[in-house]
DNA sequence: GTGCAGATGAAATCCTGCTGAAACCTGGGG
DNA sequence: CCCCAGGTTTCAGCAGGATTTCATCTGCAC
């Protein structure tokens, strides 16, 4: 799950990215509109945190706007100091999908974070289900029957991001993107080592192989639920 | 739908020239900055086609910029050899809108031309259907009453173009184009290789052969829908 | 601070099966 | 009949995914 924080405060900045990154976001932090807009239409983020009050030339609603006219739809959560009923209505016009005025509670900002990201799954519950897999998205949890899985936060970051989008190729470019911020730079085979370390695991808990390997330019992985849905009370076979 | 072509390899500019014009653009071609921004400022294309390498002072990159200098939004998508994060980031600085890597598959290209000027038809129809076969675009799988037939890519690449022009003649020249990157050499009989190994796969799962061979100089295949479309609860007999 | 354990990432190697080239087969048209 | 475009089969090469190994990093306990 990456997010874009677009605050020019540093100090508050840091802190939230400490924070969602404990949390298991991938966060990028940019420090003015301009940068804002041009990391937005460039990287295909979950979320972005906007902050009304930028340096520079232009501030956080006209960025809203910006991003709105690019037809860049990620969620927006803006943040603000001031109260005023005018600047939530102005906020929302400007196509901002959340509201939050400073100073804020971490755990509220993270709770609206959660609930702007699966905005667009069916079911809105913070558990990503499959077959006897689940994975909790607030605790950062998987488990199976009710046994957890040791998965580590990338690997879990895989494996939900996958999840957010069963039964469509997504391929390593765009597991990259999610998983892992600005500065890693691609042309290794990390993400074929992390759905192998995810195979495995799952595997050892009895889970068969969730995802469909796609060969070929433009490739990738696929989440296939009914991979996992089959009624499986008996233990895993051999093949 | 207007496109500007900004690219001097004469062979690459022409290759795309043919195969947006049948796809319905209206294509202009210029081979360096300087043209480029002449052209932009006098006509509103709908998106400008941009090579970063151009001849003459001026790549690429300060194109962009002067054209949003100059408050001209047309959306651009660059091209480019490079594939380096530091060319993204210099890339998305300038202004530009989308990215793509030489060399490129056609249909990757007017897939993203598509994507950036979305705005009036909304050819994000997902599936293709004709009888018993489906082919899902976003999970980039065909499946037959559900049960999936293992297509690779470039099956399923030529699979998906005819499906998309039914009843319509397509020349093995014009898959050639749409499926292989521009520098693919032509002259094999790799196509009919392909169509012959879809046929194969699909007869397996029990779809009978759904093109027509259209014989001779100008010949080709035509995906006839009615081939499909008769009423077989019947299991395949054995053949 | 030091030491430990797990997580992460880089790199080398293995291996699968996709791809494309080539040879050969078939059937329709003259 | 012959000709030849298209169909079919085969096979080697290799792209690229899978796996393994090792180095580094980070957080934590002491």
């Amino acid at each position: 799950m990456r997010v874009l924080i677009v605050e020019d405060d540093r100090r508050l900045a840091a802190a939230l990215r400490r924070g969602l990154q404990r949390e298991g976001f991938v966060v990028d932090l940019v420090e003015d509109g301009e940068e804002a807009i041009g990391a937005a239409a460039f990287t295909p983020f979950d979320v972005i945190v906007l902050d009304v009050m930028l340096p520079g030339e232009g501030d956080g609603f006209t960025v809203c706007t910006e991003l709105r006219n690019r037809r860049i739809r990620t969620p927006v959560l803006m943040l603000t100091a001031l109260d005023a009923v005018s600047d939530r209505v102005q906020g929302l016009n400007a196509g901002a999908d959340d509201y939050l005025v400073k100073p804020f509670a971490f755990s509220e900002l993270l709770a609206r974070l959660r609930a702007l990201t699966r905005r667009h799954l069916d079911d809105r519950s913070a558990t990503l289900r499959a077959g006897d897999l689940e994975v909790d998205m607030a605790a950062r949890r998987a488990t199976v029957r009710g046994v957890p899985v040791a998965l580590t936060m990338k690997e879990l970051g895989i494996l939900e991001y996958l999840m957010h989008h069963p039964d469509q190729l997504i391929t390593t470019e765009q597991i990259e993107e999610h998983v892992w911020n600005y500065d890693y730079v691609s042309g290794s085979n990390l993400v074929e080592v992390y759905i192998g370390r995810i195979r495995r695991k799952l595997g050892v808990a009895g889970v068969p192989n969730p995802f469909a390997t796609v060969r070929g330019g433009g490739g990738g992985y696929r989440f296939e639920p009914q991979r996992l849905s089959a009624v499986s009370s008996a233990a895993p076979e051999s093949g």
